[in-house]
DNA sequence: GCCGTTTTCGGCCCGACTGTTTTCAGTCG
């Protein structure tokens, strides 16, 4: 059993437990442990069979441990089938109606009879939904509405949607009100999620009604969804959610920390207020006492005041940090500005845009000191993959190129199929060629856990194999993540030597957040890379850089933050010596 | 249901907006 499906269990039985007027307490305990399991980057399975104790994990205890023990070891939990006895089926469906909480969906059945969307679409039709005491005829439009729109609308969205609409949306409501001088795109974006559920916007401006009236009236808005003094979300044509909120600018950092989240980091941040006499709102602290208010200009400010180290954006999930940030351990994670050099892109000799020349300009032009040339090897036919002939001819324009552009090193490099059955694309003695070999799976990705296991860790084993490439081979929203064992892949990356890439393209984030946090304490080195296709594409060491931070890597985690003598020396190495220490401060 | 430099019992974040109400419950984030 995944450890998506048993959060999935848990996250029932909070919905459940919620129409049952449960005390509040237990429902969020209840959710918490769903949020907690569906990000633990171990199988909780496997931790049950190696009889380990599960209430170590924070947010797990007694009862919530033996409930996942029973799941895992009956496939079932009698709790949740004694629960789901007392609710007509399907009715979680109805609770997922935006407007429709637990009190009002227990109403429209017990009162009504409805247990499904088309039976609560009936009784807003024939007036019975509005006829109810507390209810109205308001209530009934607004519900209809929420129909059409939860059927029309799909979940979360990828992360490189969400930002190239918030860009659209950001320069528009600048233009449209020219007052704003801060617009600051909080929430899950500033966190750098691999999907968004809602854009969350801060506008520092002295009109404030103004810059929300022009949200609510951009042509873009499908629907106001609410609209006051303090804030306005509308739905966007697109059926994006946004949420925008005004402050003045001596208030942003109250008002930056709590629009950011996530949730359970504001939770706990307002917790450790408490315990100073103090509660956090998002217009600053307020003395418990005297009910004064201390403001904040900057979010830094305010978690210096709260006692703690400041918590970059990328790391508030509610997990560790803010324990960590109280105790001085959050480390200096990573920055883009660290990153020497990237080690995958591609040119027109396979399937990238531009030619080798303009990449290295480019490359060179963003302050790089190298970069490795990896076009497709010729397996990837339908990517114009390199022949071997094909392959020695690039690597003899690497090295003009590199004497042509100046000031940059040039590494001959190959992005190689791993083959369905392990074997490589290129043989031995081509590969030892090669600067720097980039190993990843583009084909058979539906293949058993345990044969892509194997499968990738003999690639792992190869002498030249310097990396694996977007090792889960998922594009966000649209393709899974290749089945493995990944715990033993990062063993075998660290015991071989072989690096892990984390692809910077927005479409990928690949290695995903857990994984980066996983493999590295187990060893693994990591390096950052942009897979660009094109010369705008180099900006993917920012989105890479990110999502390094979101696995917590410092610049010592990461292979190419070396600069280029000390990653030269590096390569010099036998891949058996290889670590990054090893480099670093020669 | 979880948790503990204040606690093994008694706490558990905080506020905006809406609709149906004359003071607030429900929902959301």
């Amino acid at each position: 059993m995944t450890n998506g499906e048993i959060a999935e269990v848990f996250e029932r039985i909070s919905g459940l437990l919620e129409m049952k007027g449960e005390k509040s307490f237990t429902i969020r305990a209840y959710q918490r442990a769903s949020r907690t399991i569906e990000r633990l980057p171990t199988e909780v399975d496997a931790m049950v069979r190696n009889d380990e104790d599960l209430t170590e994990i924070p947010g797990i205890g007694k009862a919530i441990s033996e409930k996942i023990s029973e799941l895992v070891n009956t496939g079932a939990l009698q709790y949740l089938v004694r629960l789901k006895d007392e609710f007509p089926p399907g009715i979680l469906d109805l609770m997922q109606i935006p407007g429709l909480g637990p009190k009002t969906t227990v109403r429209v059945w017990k009162e009504l009879g409805v247990t499904t969307v088309d039976q609560l679409e009936a009784v807003v039709d024939d007036g019975s939904l509005a006829a109810l005491p507390r209810l109205g005829k308001k209530s009934a439009e607004n519900i209809r509405k929420s129909i059409k729109f939860a059927r029309s609308k799909s979940d979360r969205v990828p992360i490189a949607r969400a930002m190239s609409v918030t860009r659209q949306l950001t320069n528009s409501l600048r233009e449209g009100c020219p007052g704003i001088s801060q617009l600051i795109v909080c929430g899950s974006l500033r966190r750098f999620e691999e999907t968004i559920g809602d854009v969350d916007l801060i506008c520092v401006t002295e009109d404030g009604d103004k810059a929300l009236n022009t949200l609510a009236e951009l042509p873009d808005v499908a629907d106001v969804l609410g609209h006051g003094g303090a804030k306005t979300s509308v739905v966007l044509k697109s059926g994006l959610q946004v949420d925008m909120r005004v402050t003045p600018a001596d208030q942003l950092g109250a008002m930056l920390q709590y629009f950011t989240g996530n949730l359970q980091h504001n939770v706990m941040l307002r917790d450790r207020a408490n315990s100073l006499g103090l509660s956090l709102n998002e217009y600053g602290l307020k003395d418990v006492e005297t009910g004064d208010l201390e403001t904040f200009v900057d979010e830094e400010s305010l978690y210096d005041r709260l006692g703690m180290q400041f918590v970059p954006p990328e790391i508030r999930m509610g997990e560790s940090e803010v324990s960590a940030a109280l105790a001085g351990n959050i480390p200096k994670l990573v920055d883009v500005s660290d990153l020497k050099g990237d080690l995958h892109a591609h040119t027109d000799w396979s399937d990238g845009r531009d030619p080798m020349e303009t990449m290295v300009e480019a490359a060179k032009a963003r302050g790089l000191e190298y970069i490795a040339m990896t076009d497709h090897s010729v397996g990837r036919g339908i990517a114009n993959g390199l022949s071997i002939e094909r392959l020695k001819g690039h690597m003899a324009l690497v090295r003009e190129v590199e004497a042509a552009v100046g000031g940059i090193r040039v590494f001959c490099g190959t992005e190689m199929d791993i083959r369905a059955d392990g074997s490589l694309d290129y043989a031995d003695e081509i590969l030892k060629e090669l600067d720097w070999v980039v190993a990843s799976v583009h084909s058979a990705m539906g293949q058993d856990a345990a044969v892509m296991t194997e499968r990738v860790i003999a690639a792992m084993k190869n002498p030249y194999v310097s990396a694996i490439g977007h090792l889960s081979t998922r594009l966000i929203g649209e393709r899974k993540p290749i089945e493995a064992d990944y715990e033993a892949i990062f063993r075998a990356a660290a015991d071989t030597g072989t690096v892990l890439e984390i692809n910077g393209s927005l479409e990928r984030l690949d290695l995903k957040d857990i994984h980066i946090a996983r493999a590295r304490e187990l060893g693994a080195m990591l390096v950052i890379s942009t897979d660009a296709h094109m010369t705008e594409s180099l900006r993917n060491l920012d989105h890479g850089a990110r999502q390094a931070r979101r696995g917590w890597c410092e610049a010592k985690h990461i292979l190419n933050t070396l600069d280029a003598k000390q990653f030269g020396a590096w390569l010099a190495m036998d891949k058996s010596e290889r670590s990054i220490k090893s480099a670093a401060h020669a």
